[in-house]
DNA sequence: GTATTTCATTCACCTATGTTAATAGGAACG
DNA sequence: CGTTCCTATTAACATAGGTGAATGAAATAC
């Protein structure tokens, strides 16, 4: 087994034995980016469903005045793409980018095909994984709805402590959807 | 046929031949609702998967000082439920409730199962469902990222003008990420 | 190794929205 | 039919977070 933590990633939802495992193994592709380096970008068609074998990566979109909003921040084990332009071939609003360097594993369409055709347990993998992303962006809508920035910065770090020496401050703060002065107000506050 | 509606949003994502619509459409359960009354509330576990077939309601989560915050609001021809709760079997978050008489009609698991099993394009219609669900969500998420309180409510009354009739506007409010006296502020302002 | 850009922080000031309270219209209810 | 509750609105005041500018530190480029 070359990549234990995408195998961990499917048995959280599914029971996947090891020879269906195999077979999508062989098929995926292998990818190396830099940091600061894009995966893609707003206005282009995405052909892969990426998986993050090691690393950190953002989605961000671009509004009318130029800034940059952080929408998704996903690290090691976890999917970050557009499910909605690969299954549609429509353009993307998103733009995907490692916050440091980053190792992905990537299916295309071809291999979607294959894998979901021949094993249709990947077909319940890939709804239950929707779902559980929807659900997020759910919980993150009411998080955003419910809690001060200074509650949503809190929270953020206790779950995932090391955020802030991994990626620059002002996308923590894009984020929280509050700016990089407030950021250090409330940063200053809990010192 | 009895429910166009409900062939007709099937056909947005898929093409649906009649015989399996009506195939479903006998094992559809059908249910009336009066204006405030809950289809769930959070601690249940939803059994069905709710298309609204005439109607309007609206998903709210209660916080810990016990407001409401709407985090949906959809009406006629689309689905609102708890698809993680149906499809997990654990407790929801979320309230379901109808802002005026609503007319409903739900699967249940049986009647999943049997469906998705026999005519293989349910589950593909399921799936892009969902997809379209979540890019709302994110939708929403840039949105209130980037829109002010004014902007949000301009661009709602834009897509549902009639929503003010319809609803109360402490519910809009909520929606909108802002209280009814700053609704009140909003709305003096654009007469 | 120096120059240049990028990023984090601080401060003074500003603005959108929250808060509290008062009022009034309408719906629901006996 | 009057009473009670619920909703919408307004106003005065409070505050979280935005804005713009200045500074220094760190990263990157040359």
């Amino acid at each position: 087994m070359k990549y234990p933590n995408l195998y961990k990633a499917f048995n959280k939802h599914i029971d996947l034995p090891i020879d269906v495992y195999i077979d999508l193994e062989d098929r995926l592709i292998h990818k190396k980016l830099d940091k600061k380096e894009f995966l893609f970008r707003e206005g282009e068609v995405v052909k892969y469903l990426p998986f993050i074998n090691d690393g950190l990566m953002i989605n961000y979109i671009v509004d009318e005045d130029g800034e940059e909003h952080v929408i998704q921040i996903r690290g090691t084990g976890l999917w970050l793409g557009d499910l909605y332009s690969f299954f549609s071939d429509l353009r993307t609003r998103f733009n995907i980018q490692t916050c440091q360097p980053t190792e992905l594993l990537m299916i295309n369409h071809e291999t979607f095909d294959y894998i979901t055709k021949n094993h249709p347990v990947y077909e319940k993998f890939f709804r239950l994984n929707i779902q559980e992303a929807y659900v997020q962006t759910l919980n993150r809508i009411y998080n955003l709805h419910s809690a001060t920035a200074e509650e949503r910065y809190l929270e953020l770090i206790k779950n995932i402590p090391d955020l802030l020496d991994k990626i620059p401050h002002y996308l923590i703060a894009s984020y929280l959807n509050i700016k990089p002065q407030s950021l250090s107000r409330i940063r200053k506050s809990h010192k």
